[in-house]
DNA sequence: CTATAATGTGACCAAGCGGTCATGTGACTT
DNA sequence: AAGTCACATGACCGCTTGGTCACATTATAG
């Protein structure tokens, strides 16, 4: 946690310094992000980062949070109504999912920068401990829609949920990027190419992904 | 390209300077791994190292390029009858990918830890050639899929190839490694571990898999 | 034995990093 | 005016990195 010093600063300082860091750990996996960038850009003094935070991990830990919290907060605002049918509510999920990550390209980052492998076991911890988080949601999730049939009973759910958790957590993001025509570097530095993408082809990619999920490749298709 | 000098180099040695050097690119994404630490370990000088590589990308390109060359040799030989049906021919290549993986942990890591983002645009350029190649692949096999009714039409083949690849390229082996309990690090330490493992259980999660991919969480098994 | 070419070497360099600390500054108390 | 406390500062430290280079060593050849 920061320390309380960087708590009492004035809240546009606070904003300021989050902001740039956030850039830095977004655009830099975890080992090569600088500290010393971040000061520079923020025209502060490097003593005064270790007044507001206790190291580096300190710091990216913190930002991890805000950012993984915004997340959460974000796609349990878009799911929709509790009873959904499975399949409609994967497909509210991963449409939330997916705006959030063209939505918040920084915020997107800073999560997805927690797998590189960084010798710190703290960040290897959290970093498992999050996927257990997704992976057991998901999991739990298709329990419930095998109980009541939407999923056939000899599916092997913890199979299931990591295949789930590699498309949502990869996959999507990729393809959809590859399709747009946006690469990941020109989605983090420029914040409006989020909104010059077609809300309905990426609904209809969505909507294929999950049909895809639903029937395999052979299936027939639903409507 | 390794300079000439390299080439001269009594067998022996180059084996023993190679094997050192993915085991370093194996344990550390190529931003972190230390040319340094190679060559204390090799018991050379720093000098030598400049003798036998243009420098650090040009020895990491190389290890790269045995690794790839190693894993597509591998897979083509356990691939199977080219007339085979799109689902077994797609299980013989994901149980040959899977077991090059498990039998060849380093050569894996090498060839993943490309993914990593370094800032040298060579490699960036390698590893969206090396993805393209993948990708191609799979779009090959299921375009024929699709024309021979394997696949029903109204699939997405360009979103199904990327699906496919980011199951077959992270989703799998980490689920595999989460199974058998063993983790990435451990494989890499110990070369006996991969012949621990139970091959029918993989045989078997890699059935499932396929059958999932043709199927869907909904559709009808097949035997 | 000598000359030439090929290899090996490790001290050295500049750059970058995370992190520290003695010192300075300004506001609020007493 | 003196003292106290929170905050700001940037030179500095130790360390590691990729890469260089003048020199030593060895092998080959005449």
């Amino acid at each position: 946690m920061p320390k309380q010093t960087f708590f009492n600063l004035p809240e546009e300082k606070q904003k300021r310094i989050i902001d740039l860091a956030m850039d830095e750990f977004a655009s830099h996996p975890y080992s090569k992000a600088s500290l010393s960038r971040v000061v520079t850009r923020a025209g502060i003094a490097k003593g005064s980062m270790y007044q507001y935070f206790e190291d580096k991990k300190d710091l990216y830990i913190y930002l991890f949070d805000l950012a993984a919290r915004e997340k959460m907060v974000y796609i349990q605002n878009h799911k929709g109504e509790e009873n959904d049918n499975f399949y409609t509510a994967l497909e509210r999920i991963l449409l939330a999912g997916t705006q959030f990550n063209l939505e918040h390209p920084k915020l997107s980052r800073i999560i997805s920068n927690i797998m590189e492998p960084s010798g710190e076991l703290v960040l290897q911890e959290i970093f498992e401990r999050s996927k257990h988080m997704s992976y057991q949601y998901i999991h739990e999730m298709l329990s419930q829609a095998q109980e009541n049939g939407s999923v056939r009973k000899d599916i092997d759910v913890s199979l299931a949920a990591y295949m789930l958790y590699s498309i949502l957590g990869t996959g999507l993001l990729e393809y959809l990027l590859d399709v747009l025509n946006v690469s990941k570097h020109e989605l983090l530095s420029d914040p409006e190419v989020s909104k010059r993408l077609n809300p309905e082809q990426i609904r209809s990619i969505i909507s294929n992904t999950v049909n895809f999920i639903r029937n395999g490749l052979e299936g027939k298709s639903h409507d």
